[in-house]
DNA sequence: AAATATAAACTTGTATACACTTACAAAATC
DNA sequence: GATTTTGTAAGTGTATACAAGTTTATATTT
């Protein structure tokens, strides 16, 4: 554990274990909580001022997503990354986004394209003002109108999820990334185009351009990270 | 609650939250547990015979997981089912399917056929000898053969996550779901015989044919069992 | 000096007690 | 009679204490 002092800052309009479950979840997808790093209950505890009940609770859901290991008895980590595990994910978010943006691109609610270009400005804004997290927040915000667009709830959280692995690996080298807003905001536009075209197949393709890119990253986070990986 | 008296038998070589989790999701997935009863802590603790807070655990999990929903300080419910979230599951679960079977028909690992047309014919003794829980165990096996075919781990156990909440409706009518044995292993076979020509396009139709066959069930359950949907 | 036995610390798993919120019913008030 | 108030029960959220296993450091023996 590598944290600062000062108290987190944690409000109560909702349930303590929720927010340290969002809080910790956050600093491991931004890698402030580093892979293989150790993280006893006890020391979570008196840093949020709890008891270890909640914190356990939150860890328990973090472990259920992949986040953190728990190993009885021995100690509680953050997960190491592994390229199978990355490709897994991107797979997954493959076949979810472009099913999705298949059937947004034949049955479009109303308004649909509006929401879009929307949130698209907002980014495009975000990247001129340089600003990477503001950028990834939108990007996720960017995906998750998508998968809502097609009238189901749950989807846009399970894309979520799996998009957070890939984005722990994105995380690891932001610097290289930051060069790549154009390029991101391009292949929106894309997908913007084939959807008020209403054609499925130039969706699909679209959105598949659009996933590969992680590969990029792929190829030198290991060797440039090794000890964060498996 | 209508648990029987009787102690389920709980063996304690894995932790006890997590078969108080196996335990309860089977009892709700096979509609032991009917949707919308309430199942409160300290009942199932009792039932059990330990304290509330591995049951907490289990609970917290099997709501992460959208089997139970928690609402505080009011109770603990069996999730109801409604069409929409078994059109997702259904959705969700056709696109993470057909892209398996597409990367499978593709890149098929070695021996991958002959598991197939193992599991095949176990499933169709368990057809011939009217066993509608070993079919559908064996139905689960065939799908995780082609997932884990991949060559990923996790894909399988989101593949049946989803599934699982179909099954709850599937098995709210098992009567006229036994009909339907040979119709199932006749589309299994479909799907191998499109993996061994290593045919992606044919496997695709064939695996989303198979998909779609949960619409009729959907078309009677709801208007049947009223009572247990939103 | 190296290997082994022993003890202490560390960490998670579980049990129990209490706090707090909500729901419901009965009594008091208008 | 309708509405508000109040008291009680039900139920989850959290804190604390203890149990059991693992690791690490220390002492002991070879």
């Amino acid at each position: 554990m590598s944290f600062e002092s000062g108290n987190p800052q944690i409000a109560f309009n909702r349930s303590t274990s929720e927010q340290i479950f969002d809080y910790l979840r956050d600093e491991i997808i931004r890698m402030d909580l580093l892979p293989g790093e150790k993280i006893p209950e006890n020391l979570l505890a008196e840093k949020f001022g709890v008891s270890r009940t909640p914190v356990r609770a939150a860890l328990a859901e973090l472990s259920s997503k992949g986040f953190v290991e728990i190993r009885p008895q021995r100690g509680t980590f953050v997960t190491k990354l592994s390229i199978n595990l990355i490709l897994e994910a991107r797979f997954i978010r493959e076949a979810l986004e472009v099913a999705v943006v298949c059937h947004v691109a034949e049955n479009p609610p109303p308004g649909i394209i509006d929401k879009c270009e929307e949130v698209f400005s907002e980014q495009a804004d975000s990247a001129k003002a340089g600003d990477p997290l503001k950028f990834q927040r939108l990007d996720d915000k960017f995906h998750a109108v998508l998968a809502d667009a097609t009238g189901f709830n749950r989807i846009s959280k399970v894309i979520e999820a799996e998009k957070a692995h890939m984005d722990r690996v994105r995380n690891l080298s932001l610097m290289e990334f930051s060069g790549q807003y154009d390029h991101v905001l391009e292949q929106h536009r894309v997908i913007i185009s084939a959807i008020q075209a209403g054609s499925s197949d130039k969706a699909k393709v679209a959105m598949e351009t659009h996933m590969r890119d992680v590969f990029t990253i792929l190829n030198v986070a290991p060797e440039k990270h090794p000890e964060y990986f498996y």
